[in-house]
DNA sequence: AAGAGTCCGGGACAACCGACCTGATGCACC
DNA sequence: GGTGCATCAGGTCGGTTGTCCCGGACTCTT
């Protein structure tokens, strides 16, 4: 067993952590479980954690770093504000599509989260980081493109969060991603409609 | 201990572990606090259910009756459409905010049969439930009203759904219900604009 | 009233879990 | 070349969980 700093060890712990949820789900992962996947004896994984939760924490605090890297890197900006939109979603969609355990731990850690008391505050801090990432994106776009909306920016970022949330929930159960894939053109329209300078958006409503 | 036929008992131990279950948590939930719950003894439990996986089953089925029939409660026709989609969601809203245990509940469990080995299909049943549920409701308010819509059913049933469970999970989760209104009254209008029949839309978008 | 079928109670068991403890081992520094 | 500290290994402990067993009690039929 290589030696390490406790430091890049409780990395480490963390992405076994991670891996192991993934593949068996969080109930049924187990501090032996995950010292196993990373490859270490149990006492090292109290060494450098306090105690289960204080791993959890860590690993919900990663795994939300990582959704919100995949969302800010699926935004680019396009010729079009409706093909970015438009790509924004597919580029995030295909994530989903590829990796779905992943996905789905981070609904088990938010609900693991609310029932352990003194830990909802893990809950909230990744939905606010949720609906604060769509908010950056849309000022961001804004810079670049110029555009007026007919809702305010917080409203559709919320919206944005919660709709998205609900849409991966609904493909990780069901699948049948073509099903999805129209569901997804009608939220294009919607979202696209929302601007309300016309310039760049196709359908002229006035 | 009344006595009392196994079929009845099953249910009694149904609803127990759904109380038991909304108040802890799934993963908190044992059979012995199920069985304390019903006041019944341990053994009964396992008399009238073969295992701890059945009763969740049993669980699964009946919280999405109950999910099912307040829905399908919240809808009823109004004087105009949107005025109809706006009470719909403001009732179904209402009782979110009223229960947020049990909502939150319907996902520990969709995650629960989505993790357990052969139990895959009550969670694509629960999905499948929530589509078709909406997909009715479109079709029943169709009847009465008259009007055409520029989606297919089954499209706007599956982004009804999935949107209703993540602005569902994202209230349970952030609260706030203020900001959640805002964004319910931006969905409204654009459901209501879905429709092409202009007759009941008061917002004239041809 | 007798017996079969149904329901209930207490207790026990094996398995598993998180947490902890005691030594041993490598590493840097004096 | 010790010395002190960080790191690791194996074993153990108390507690909990799902499941099962067996004896007794109730109820209905005949």
């Amino acid at each position: 067993m290589a030696r390490m700093p406790s430091a890049e060890r409780r990395r480490q712990l963390t992405e076994a952590a991670i891996r192991a949820m993934t593949r068996d789900g969080v109930a049924q992962t187990t501090t032996r479980s995950i010292a196993a996947e990373a490859g270490v004896s149990l006492s090292v994984f109290h060494y450098c954690f306090d105690s289960k939760e204080a791993l959890l924490e860590s690993v919900i605090t990663t795994i939300t770093g990582h959704y919100v890297t995949i969302v800010k890197e699926a935004i680019r900006p396009r010729t079009t504000l409706r093909e970015t939109v438009r790509a924004g979603f597919r580029a995030y969609w295909d994530h989903v599509a590829a990796h779905p355990g992943e996905h789905l731990l981070t609904y088990e850690l938010t609900q693991y989260a609310l029932r352990r008391p003194g830990l909802e505050h893990l809950a909230r801090r990744q939905y606010e980081l949720y609906t604060a990432t769509y908010a950056q994106l849309i000022e961001q776009l804004r810079d670049s493109v110029e555009f007026e909306l007919s809702v305010p920016v917080q409203v559709l970022a919320r919206y944005l969060a919660a709709m998205t949330d609900g849409l991966t929930l609904n493909l990780l159960v069901l699948g049948d991603d073509a099903a999805a894939a129209a569901v997804l053109d009608m939220i294009d329209d919607h979202v696209a409609g929302l601007v309300v300078d016309g310039a760049h958006s196709p359908a002229a409503v006035s």
